[in-house]
DNA sequence: AAATGAACCTTACAGTGTAAGTTGTCAAGC
DNA sequence: GCTTGACAACTTACACTGTAAGGTTCATTT
């Protein structure tokens, strides 16, 4: 009897979507690193090099996953203040990066080329400009929301809160010792003060643009 | 006669610093992901156990050059005004950042637990509250500048302005028809525009954090 | 000179992405 | 029903990875 674990799955049955969906479970079951096209198969019930034809490589898959997320964005609607929408942008980006915290950091690290991440980088840039931003200025102030909110999303899915990396760690009590106001900040580290943190920043930042925006008007 | 590229090395002359130095330079040379024990060890001259010996694992290695990096910066003259110093340490940490633009991705993405990593954490958080800040506000607006600052780096070495990424690339023509605004904006991604752009955003964020602190005084 | 122990090398293994070639399956036309 | 063709899926193979285990060489101390 064959002890095979894989489950048996008739021949033609594979289509992108599924696999899109077998990866992300396996990414988030194994981590990004510990992912890998047998592991995928394995998790499909099928060979490794069946996936190759619907996707020419691991690459392409991984890019097809931030398309399937990015392309599941949606703009704010339109008939909201510009602040308002500029804050729903940038929730709803990082919600699709805490919904896969193992595959976030390749989400905020890949270049936003395809078709459907320069949609949204397009939407996000007719905000600004909707806003009453120049060219110049949008495209600027794109950039800097965008740092926060990338470092914002590789911080929450995999940074100081996650506990301590691989190899070297600082027991509590030594780090109580050795640097009291970091173990005392470390309160507000954790994952339960991520939100008001996050709104913190982002307030901050809108802030200082709806400053720059209505200077004449709001003084 | 021996037609191996390796140079002939004596022994006993492997040390920490010679690895961590070879392999910036292997991994700066072939990319984060084409660096290899076998690729360093040849950079080195030596096979590519012998490393073991002054490292027990390539994660070991690699948060080594964390350390090195993070612990090559010094926390800004305390003699200086608060804003300077904040400024002078976030551009600190950007360069070393800018300064190994393959390692980067790496840089930004680790826990920072080890000692060393922790005495600059600390430091910039007594650098918050020196300035007046109180733990919770320290801790939360460390948070936020860090945010930006991780951003910052990860685009600068990896992002939009490195070209297209490996598979799906769109033409700079397409571009210019389906998306106006972002190769508009294009012109204010590239490398020339970085430093002027990274200010911009800190300084966004260092006037909100001035206005927080001296509100009554500065009205 | 002998011994010791660190530093380095050799070999080996399980796992990786994927190129190339083969087989199974199902639908269309006879 | 039978044949044919197309293509999805599988099999095999290769070069490469990190690193465990064990063997070798050399510098230093005695």
């Amino acid at each position: 009897m064959d002890s095979s674990i894989k489950k048996k799955r008739p021949r033609g049955r594979l289509s992108r979507e599924m696999i899109e969906d077998a990866a992300f479970e396996v990414i988030e079951r194994e981590g990004l690193a510990g992912f890998s096209m047998r592991k995928l198969a394995a998790e499909l019930g099928c060979e490794a090099m069946s996936i190759y034809h619907h996707f020419p490589s691991q690459a392409h898959l991984h890019e097809a996953l931030v398309d399937r997320l990015v392309g599941s964005l949606e703009m704010p609607d339109a008939g909201l203040p510009w602040r308002q929408r500029m804050r729903i942008a940038m929730h709803d980006f990082r919600r699709i990066g805490s919904e896969h915290p193992a595959f976030a950091p390749f989400l905020v690290t890949y270049r936003m080329n395809s078709p459907t991440c320069l949609a949204w980088l397009s939407g996000i840039l007719g905000l600004f400009e909707a806003g009453g931003f120049g060219p110049e200025l949008s495209a600027r102030l794109f950039r800097t929301v965008g740092y926060y909110l990338m470092g914002a999303i590789l911080d929450e899915t995999s940074g100081y809160a996650k506990g301590p990396s691989a190899v070297t760690a600082v027991s509590d009590e030594q780090l109580a010792l050795d640097f009291p106001n970091v173990a005392a900040a470390g309160r507000y580290f954790g994952a339960a003060e991520f939100d008001r943190t996050f709104d913190l920043g982002l307030d901050m930042l809108l802030d200082e643009m709806e400053r720059a925006l209505g200077g004449a008007n709001s003084r």
